[in-house]
DNA sequence: ACGGGACATGACTGATATGTCATATTCATT
DNA sequence: AATGAATATGACATATCAGTCATGTCCCGT
């Protein structure tokens, strides 16, 4: 499809009535490409929602793909600030586990759009959507590396274990999120945070 | 796209050559598909990498998302096949999800395609990849539930707990599977079983 | 060895979408 | 109120692709 990276001919808008008309644009599209899906989205289709001309889109974007590009960084800071007041004053790393987990299945059940958006991301440009979990995965990784160190965890492999955590959250997400649209969300996120904290294995503790 | 489900007008091979055609075009689709996506792969892509005319294609399938639905449940049965031997031999509930947890990620390894095909389906036909996760959740479910019976794991909410384990797998094959094609997978698999079993939350038995 | 159902071909048509471009409008600045 | 840079328009040329169809080949059963 679209090959070169050269020589941006306009994009940034020089003035605020350009980036009036450039974030009309995005929100059309998070809503079109969120409900229909990339392919069945059409420019002229995300123009005419945004109610402006099919040639104002390329003023702005190259093209369809590079809207989606920048949807899924939107998703990224929003979802990072939703996440950071979540768990703000969480006192320990699992009970920030516990508040993060409700707090994003909410974010997903409240931007559906975004979270598709992002999932379709994977298949119209791989290196964003790789780009997109890695960066979650790095402060995830941190956060668990800092609480193994304060001996509030077990020790271990703390890659794979915010790659897990992220999955797990994502199809929580999928599933509790978009699919099962009315169930509370509460016990859902304190299921998973218990098997999360304790395990599956059976203890002495329990009868 | 396409709207009526109404009459077939051929579809199903009636010889073990048709057969032998239609095998050639799922097995085209399933690269043509898998290496770049969906949208990429024309009709006209795929039958020239079968080596067959355009026109047969509509002979065995009413579209390209008719494939695609094929090819989902192609996966269903090829990943049920390949879990159930490698699970086979598992004397408890947690040895089955070790072994279950390798053999997954083990297998999205060798058939990065028909990955990337049922991921897909997500957006092309989500009531299939809803039926495909579905399907795996039931049986995970009822095997949590049984464990659960036999005193082998702690009570807790089986179905957020089969939803969970799935989408945990589900990225690490991603991660592991797909992009980090070289990282030796036992060890993955270990540490997130680990995770699974024992849970995050630091006990008195490790120092 | 021939009749007929199943299978296969590939050129063609219609529909649709992308990206361009010549032209028009807005508006801050002078 | 004149200027020009930024913004906006929408018709259109171009490309692509799905699905059809008239025609032809294969091969089993008799």
């Amino acid at each position: 499809m679209s090959r070169r990276e050269l020589t941006p001919p306009t994009l940034a808008p020089k003035t605020s009535r350009g980036e009036l008309t450039r974030q009309k644009i995005l929100d059309a599209a998070e809503r079109e490409i969120g409900r229909k899906g990339f392919a069945e989205a059409s420019i002229s289709t995300i123009t005419a929602e945004a109610v402006v001309a099919q040639g104002t889109f390329y003023l702005y974007f190259r093209s369809k793909e590079d809207v989606l590009r920048e949807l899924v960084l939107r998703m990224g800071r929003r979802l990072r600030r939703h996440l950071t007041l979540a768990t703000a004053g969480a006192t320990s790393r699992l009970e920030a586990e516990r508040a993060g987990l409700l707090a994003f299945l909410e974010f997903a059940r409240a931007n559906p759009n975004l979270y598709r958006v992002v999932e379709e991301s994977q298949f119209v440009d791989p290196s964003v959507y790789h780009r997109y979990y890695d960066d979650f995965a790095r402060n995830y990784r941190s956060a668990l590396v800092a609480a193994e160190g304060a001996r509030e965890i077990r020790r271990g492999n703390a890659d794979v274990r915010a790659w897990a955590l992220m999955g797990l959250a994502v199809m929580l997400g999928h599933r509790y999120g978009l699919w099962e649209t009315t169930v509370p969300l509460k016990p859902v996120a304190d299921a998973a945070f218990d098997m999360i904290a304790n395990g599956l294995e059976r203890r002495d503790d329990d009868a």
